[in-house]
DNA sequence: CTGAAAGCGCTAACAC
DNA sequence: GTGTTAGCGCTTTCAG
């Protein structure tokens, strides 16, 4: 079952290659009897446009890459999902690249794509220095930035406000009377931890409770750095005392709440936790975790929407309106891990 | 920074363009002065290959499309995450399609992964009549089923042993005393469900104890009808008495455990559980499900390398080794929702 | 309304 | 070793 070229079908029907593309496409003015002459004949010997050749010619694949840490994580893949809906409703396709938080490999597969020649790029970068995509975004592929933003002034981004994510943890534990709020930070150099951060002490500062340096601890978003950092802030417990303790993110809050069981605390009546990212797996009966959350699902359907219209644009030749950062409202999903001191 | 192109390379140079294609391919022999001498030239005219022109030219787009259900969930990902890893060391990258469980998405994908012409497919079907991908199949690309196998015979799959899932799992419950088992099953029109049920049943006659068919639910592997099929077990309890289920989803399982805990009962005091593709997500503290699980990344890594082979025979002329059915092995993971009886 | 022709950027015979 | 040339399959002026 080879499929049929569109020269094929011209000497078959005795027309010209032009007119069976014309018939085809459907954009310009065929007469009906031609049309209908083509489109059956396509049919019968079972004519597939090729979009390769297609691609080459307008210089445009239909194709969007979606370069980011760990697709296996819920949060990702629920992005992903929805920006696939989305963009696939234009003929668009997603080429996903798994950096497995590696800045080499994203570098890698930057290039891979950058020859592939993709129309546009999502991108949760694990290199905030932005040098690898400047490429990219100089040649003018609408490039949108998830996640994690690089400190750059010109982009286009669409994430959650953190400042205020962390914001709405502090005050759900302080509205539970907690003072003596422990938090597992990030790394200093991400925009992400660094905001995450910020909007703890400003939360903290409009209750005029003082920032103790000794309850700050700083992890790298994964499960042993939380179960550490929480075993070194338990461990100093007797001099600086907590009763609650914020992880900023997934992982770490797992690991921290490992550590506290382990340390035979219990949670929330010796410790009340809020964590972040938490996706409570269905709805089976458990401990919920009260966690700040990420509107998943409306990221990516801004990611697509941004894109489909920088697309658009781009054709039609107007200005790129200015870049724009997208900030989404975190929500907190309550659980049963605070209680009141 | 438009970049550059091979016959512009060419002509700056003064050379021709097949030199300059021999020298950044390095495949054939060009002096080792001109090659220099490209290369230099591609790296100050920011040269980039590519992608699109060479793949229109060789017929071979070096992309592998994976077409699935549902890429939030933890088990794709995974797979994917992997299939990735293996198959971009060789140059390929995937397109991903999600089909939000729904075969007329399913269609319309692969129509337009056709229209691409991906090189390969990895296909996690909703569609067991296969009649969507038989295209596809036929046009000699390479066609690798995961999770649910059409009913066909000439093709190459990768999944788990379905009936040995079930038996690993009638087999933990036997050994605790359990004879009175029920089960929430799937379709019966998927293989995976079939065949799941049949391990059961075969489990359950190797132990001499009888199927009682009024223990057997069909569900449809979402959360729902794990929930309402155990509240009808439950519901007839009197009649038909149990102490254990066994459920082969992932969101059946919680489904059913929430039934069981709106109902009153305790895990595993009155009612032990096993479940399916339970992924305990980080290692809190909290009851562990005892689980059937699939090796995700096994799973992954097989099918990105029978790929890459399937493609190398394909340039080789080789014959198609026979169609393979891998069937990896599933584990049990033991938690805490398993009781004596 | 339809046809002829010129490529998009690259590879690969086939000559020299 | 290197150049010439003929496309891969399609879109799109430009004529008629």
């Amino acid at each position: 079952m080879k499929s049929t070229t569109i020269s094929e079908l011209a000497k078959e029907l005795g027309v010209s290659v032009s007119t069976v593309s014309r018939a085809l496409n459907g954009k310009s003015v065929v007469k009906e009897d031609t049309r209908q002459m083509v489109l059956e004949a396509a049919e019968k010997y079972c004519y597939v446009p090729n979009e390769i050749a297609r691609s080459l010619k307008k210089s445009s694949t239909k194709t969007m890459a979606v370069v980011l840490p760990d697709i296996s994580e819920t949060f990702f893949g629920t992005i992903v999902k929805e920006i696939d809906r989305v963009v696939s409703g234009q003929g668009y396709m997603l080429i996903l690249a798994d950096t497995h938080e590696n800045a080499d490999n994203e570098k890698k597969y930057l290039d891979m794509l950058y020859t592939r020649r993709v129309d546009a790029l999502v991108l949760a970068t694990v290199d905030c220095s932005g040098s690898t995509v400047r490429r990219f975004m100089e040649s003018g592929a609408p490039v949108v930035f998830i996640d994690n933003v690089p400190d750059l002034q010109e982009l286009d981004a669409v994430t959650i406000d953190n400042r205020q994510a962390s914001r709405m943890a502090v005050e759900c534990l302080a509205a539970h009377g907690h003072r003596r709020i422990a938090v597992i930070a990030g790394s200093e150099k991400e925009t992400t931890g660094v905001d995450r951060l910020a909007g703890y002490e400003e939360a903290m500062a409009e209750r005029n409770i003082p920032v103790d340096r000794k309850l700050v601890a700083y992890g790298n978003y994964k499960w042993e750095s939380g179960y550490l950092q929480m075993k070194r802030l338990l461990a100093l417990r007797k001099e600086n005392p907590f009763s609650a303790v914020y992880a900023i993110s997934e992982k770490m809050t797992y690991g921290a709440m490992r550590a506290i069981a382990e340390s035979g605390l219990r949670v929330p009546e010796d410790i009340s936790v809020v964590g972040f990212d938490i996706h409570q797996v269905g709805m089976e009966p458990r401990q919920k975790i009260t966690s700040v959350r990420q509107p998943e699902v409306e990221i990516g359907r801004r990611v697509g929407e941004l894109l489909l219209r920088r697309l658009a644009d781009l054709g039609e030749k107007e200005d790129q309106a200015g870049h724009r950062r997208l900030l989404l409202d975190p929500f907190l999903e309550e659980g049963e891990t605070v209680g009141v001191f």
